[in-house]
RNA sequence: GGGUCAGUAGCUCAAUGGCAGAGCACUCGCCUUUUAAGCGAAGGGUUGUAGGUUCGAAUCCCACCUGACCCA
């Protein structure tokens, strides 16, 4: 490889420790205590004279004098001062940390507990043994480093160096933990189903297409997990959910990440109502467990996880908010001249369904801050769902809105197969009139649906844009810790 | 898709047509209580890429690449 001057510099620091005989990547360390634990009992640990061995990546400055040296090292959860006298550490070894042991380097070092007349918490060093020699160099001591590109592509250091961001990722840890916590304990069975699949469905998106070179048959990667488990809920399982990655070919922004995380569960003998209370527990439970509290903050917002969630119907906020009633304009062609005839700022989209769908993320759905379920969705926008049981145009299906982002969407699933099929025509049109995110025909779930499903309640909910929430991230990259760019030219 | 802004040393940033600089980091020397240690010295550049204008371009023009923000 080729290396650059202070990348040179280090190996060559490297060549010179292993020419003493010093490996510069061992198998094996000797840590006593971790670095949180060392300095929780440090008092006491220090009287009893305690010999401890801590290990971590130096980070900060060394600060070398002629006879004493001092750096900082840090493990995952914690930081502690290293402290070195000539006397105590020999001639040799502090030559070593002076001349050859580097800001990143990560070491481990054994001693005893001392503090300094600043009063401290150190480390008083007698041997030093070196974990992994860093060859790349820190970023700026002070600024650190504030690129967003380059955060991005050398996430692994933006980790390092800004533990903000590793605090987001634990967030999101939690947000998982707490959705298999209160799916558990409702009786609810964890499973996994293709990620390959040969007809995609259970949403309306783009999928990404792939290639199985032995069954020589096109396979698409997963836009959803819906079909695959309402089959499930056919086998005779009542209660199942899978928390997993889905994969959709749409453009990347604040909100959007082509693969994403979701938590998809199905309750038979349940309805949408018994979602709704579910992704209630599921928030509310969360923020408690996260902050002691319902309540949580999200940018400049205070947002209430405790009461129940107000419910706000479709068509009704659209006439109230601009005066057009979805409902009465039947066509694709009226509802567009109607939000034309109003000056509405809202793209043109290829079908009617579409349109109210457009219509209301972009004119409603921003200024729903509080935790709100939006309801009534026209039938022609949800496919899979069950109509209403007081009004066949609309369906039983819930979205949940949390500082104006959907993070959930739930529905009484569809389980009459002869309407299912309606259902699944009724796309075929609007794809024949230019809707690529159009549902496919998907027979054999129709079939299993021959067989009868049970009524059914059915939620999916947006990982990423939950640990968004929790974790008070207002773009998505945030709480991926991988986000996808494009490649740097050359 | 459209618009605006940005890309200069490892990092954070200057330099508005006239010698490409600073701070930190790094290297060398001194230093036994440092905390962004201190003092002294030195090194480090294909100014995102490729063209153009000009006596002269980091700077002006064109295209492209990458990213951020806003809009649709």
């Amino acid at each position: 490889m080729e290396l650059n001057e202070l990348q040179q510099q280090r190996a060559d620091k490297l060549a010179r420790l292993r020419a003493a005989g010093i490996e510069g990547y061992p198998a094996r360390s000797q840590r006593t205590h971790a670095i949180p634990a060392l300095l929780a009992d440090f008092d006491a640990m220090m009287t009893q004279g305690a010999q401890v061995t801590v290990v971590g990546r130096i980070v900060g400055a060394r600060r070398i004098m002629g006879k004493l040296a001092f750096a900082h090292i840090e493990d995952e959860h914690g930081r502690i001062q290293l402290w070195l006298s000539r006397a105590e550490v020999g001639d040799e070894w502090f030559e070593r940390f002076a001349n050859d042991i580097d800001t990143f380097d990560i070491i481990q070092a054994s001693g005893s507990l001392r503090r300094t007349n600043a009063g401290e918490a150190s480390v008083f060093v007698n041997h030093i043994a070196l974990l992994s020699k860093a060859i790349n160099p820190p970023p700026d001591k002070w600024h650190g480093l504030t690129d967003t590109e380059a955060r991005l592509r050398e996430r692994y250091l933006d980790m390092i160096v800004n533990h903000d961001v590793r605090a987001n990722f634990r967030v999101r840890a939690q947000v998982m933990r707490m959705m298999r916590k209160v799916l558990d304990e409702r009786g609810f069975l964890e499973v996994e189903t293709p990620v390959l699949q040969p007809i995609y469905g259970g949403a309306t998106a783009r999928p990404f297409t792939t290639f199985h070179n032995q069954l020589k048959q096109d396979l698409y990667l997963r836009i959803a997990v819906e079909l695959y488990l309402k089959r499930m809920i056919v086998g005779g399982f009542e209660r199942v959910y899978e928390i997993s990655k889905v994969f959709r070919n749409e453009g990347v922004d604040r909100t959007h990440n082509p693969e994403f995380t979701m938590m998809e569960c199905y309750q038979a003998f349940g309805d949408y109502n018994d979602m709704m209370d579910l992704v209630e527990d599921v928030c509310r439970q969360t923020a408690i467990h996260l902050t002691g509290s319902t309540v949580i903050q999200y940018q400049e917002y205070s947002i209430d996880f405790g009461p129940k969630w107000q419910r706000i119907s479709i068509p009704g906020s659209i006439l109230e908010r601009t005066g057009i009633d979805v409902l009465a304009l039947k066509t694709h062609e009226e509802l567009i001249r109607a939000i034309r005839e109003r000056k509405l700022p809202v793209e043109t989209k290829p079908s009617w369904a579409k349109q109210v769908d457009e219509l209301f993320s972009e004119i409603i759905q921003p200024s729903l801050i509080q935790p709100t379920f939006i309801v009534d969705h026209p039938v022609e926008l949800s496919p899979l769902a069950k109509r209403h049981a007081h009004d066949p145009a609309i369906t039983e299906r819930f979205e949940a809105i949390v500082a104006g982002m959907e993070i959930g969407n739930g529905y009484s699933e569809l389980n009459d197969p002869f309407d299912q099929e309606q259902r699944f025509l009724g796309q075929l049109q609007d794809q024949a009139k230019g809707d690529d995110e159009a549902h496919q025909l998907d027979s054999d779930y129709i079939n299993a649906l021959m067989y009868g499903m049970p009524p059914t309640g059915g939620l999916g909910m947006g990982i990423d844009r939950m640990a968004m929430v929790f974790a008070n991230q207002s773009t998505i990259r945030d709480v991926v810790v991988f986000p996808h760019l494009r490649p740097r030219e050359g």
